[in-house]
DNA sequence: TAAACTGATGTAACCGGTTACATTAAAGCA
DNA sequence: TGCTTTAATGTAACCGGTTACATCAGTTTA
């Protein structure tokens, strides 16, 4: 590997200006006066030897990295880039530096965590990345964490930012039952540990209820979060071909894009035989033929908000623990309803 | 701020075993053989203090980050998730870390580099984040760095990642020519320092030298790259009536979602008045309606590709200075071209 | 048997910053 | 004038690792 080359360190730009290292380090981080004369000659000799102050140095000295860390379970999701886009703004704004890492303790249990305290100064977690343990310790240590789309262990209080799942989800099945008259809807589920698809179930339940359809277990199939596992479920459900059914909850707008492919090869039409529905809104959601029906989350938003938060705590500011963004179902096509928008698919019924 | 609390440090280590920190480091890091029997007392002191070196001192140390850099202009692409991550995976396989940040010298040229040798061993740099003027201050310190979706400076020899442009938007265009009978191509630019643009550029004068239609400056637009800039450009466009067009080459993916929404609001048939192509087959390409004919980059492999010179920099093994992965045209309906596919939008012809 | 080598370990300098504490000169005040 | 305060600066310890060099016992080689 190769060494760094000619570092040109702290005590050359001293020895230059004729000062003392402190002198420099004073004027570099603005923590004492320096008088006017010597602030000139220091400018000037760190641009003539353009010199670079050594982070790990610095970072060793102050015990501070100025850098936050991410973890996530993996990148190719369309989720992704929102959610790191709201969280790049808010860190660069800072003058921090974001390190990513993608990582899920069920798959590399193994290995240790890669961002830590050895590395960042806080940490933004996304789901169940991370498990109970793993939380506890950087707790133990007074890490600074914040949790994204998954409430923190009761006994933890670390914060966390989600959206609201079970209203939204409450209201979109609703819909389906009220406006076209749907009753037997299939729910996809996604991974068993991720807490939306827990609260979504809950929504769908007791929207179920209020409408006086009772829950049937047939119609709960696991399509997790993703358009193959979707499209492999509710392939081999159709198989079955019982018991019928006239609506699909995708799970999310992923996993939708698998059950459109399934009910095109079925032969189903979408919405006149079946409608469906997603969660998420993701970027191409409006584009889908039929434009989805969803739940517009706001990924970006969540992002934004998290990497606040943990600056916040950083900077030793008190914060609000549970942060619920909300969420407004999006109505297309694809449930059922028609609309006349020339200027479609940019334009979508918001409510 | 939080100072990091309770920091067991490798002489804490040292004095539980009974032995001295140089044995310690030792035997962490495989440097040197140490006694089965010390070796185990080591390991166990390590686990019941939960010890964890610290990064920034051991970088300060050996003058190595093990962390390698990033720097993109913008996170919302959707170009960007693949990208990011094929790079991931070849860092995290390689037991680096990574930095991410968005800059771009056109924007930031006030701000100093967020990356550079004070922070990582080695920098991926899109496009044309970094100007000239840095790239060579990089080189001059020997900084390895690898440009993605951009050549280098011809004096700099820095190595390069980008996909096949001219040959790919010539067998477009031709396609257009030749199979649905287009000769009036609209072309809507990229921003104008990106390199990928001139090259689609070039291989669209060619195709049309080659087919004896004579180029017409009033046919190239600027659509940025985006859904918005081409949604712009092509809306004034349409509003002077002028020149007659009969294909829109769209600069890219995103740009075609524009493109598809000017035509829609103009009254205009994709693909019976107007055939639309793309470039990039972004991952909702498939998606729109009609489905997008595109020409499909593989930018997960040019992340992976990028970040697999960048190791071997690092371990200074030689490298191919220019990488330029192949692409393919994949033909849906946007073109004019109709396939039966009852699996679609799964599936397309690729050529 | 002496010399050379090998394996296991310790000592202490070093990486490049920050900062507590000490020092000095100048300014303010009674 | 003498004392206190303040501004500007220097000295050196410290952050937590790595590693060159030294030591020493035990083994191999001449």
């Amino acid at each position: 590997m190769t060494r760094k080359s000619s570092s040109v360190t702290i005590r050359d730009v001293a020895r230059h200006a004729a000062v003392s290292v402190a002198t420099v380090s004073r004027f570099i981080n603005r923590t004492a006066p320096v008088s006017q004369e010597v602030a000139e000659r220091i400018q000037q000799v760190m641009l003539d030897l353009n010199y670079k102050p050594h982070v790990a140095a610095r970072q060793l000295a102050t015990r501070r990295t100025l850098t936050v860390g991410l973890v996530i379970h993996n990148m190719h999701t369309d989720f992704f880039a929102p959610l790191l886009s709201g969280i790049e703004a808010v860190v660069s704004e800072n003058q921090y530096n974001l390190l990513v890492a993608t990582y899920d303790y069920k798959t590399h249990h193994h290995r240790p965590l890669p961002i830590g305290p050895h590395n960042t100064d806080g940490l933004l977690s996304y789901a169940d990345c991370l498990n109970e343990e793993q939380l506890t310790d950087l707790c133990r240590v007074k890490f600074p964490v914040v949790l994204i789309h998954r409430t923190a262990p009761p006994q933890l209080r670390v914060p966390f930012v989600t959206v609201e799942n079970k209203a939204a989800t409450y209201k979109l099945i609703s819909h389906l039952i009220e406006t076209h008259g749907r009753r037997s809807i299939i729910f996809l589920r996604g991974p068993h540990e991720q807490e939306d698809s827990r609260w979504r179930e809950q929504g769908y339940r007791d929207a179920l209820e209020e409408h006086g359809i009772s829950f049937n277990p047939d119609l709960m199939l696991c399509g997790e979060f993703n358009r193959h596992g979707a499209y492999t479920a509710l392939k081999k459900f159709l198989a079955r071909r019982h018991p019928p059914f006239d609506a699909i909850f995708s799970g999310d707008d992923d996993a939708a894009i698998g059950v459109y492919k399934a009910l095109r090869e079925a032969g189903l039409r979408i919405p006149e035989d079946v409608s469906v529905v997603g969660f998420d809104d993701a970027r191409l959601s409006t584009f889908l033929n039929p434009p989805l029906t969803t739940v517009r989350a706001p990924t970006q938003l969540v992002g934004q908000t998290a990497a606040s938060i943990l600056f916040d705590l950083l900077q030793e500011r008190t914060v609000e623990t549970c942060t619920l963004l909300s969420t407004e179902i999006v109505l297309r096509r694809s449930c059922g309803c028609t609309y006349e928008n020339p200027g479609e698919p940019f334009q979508d019924v918001v409510r």
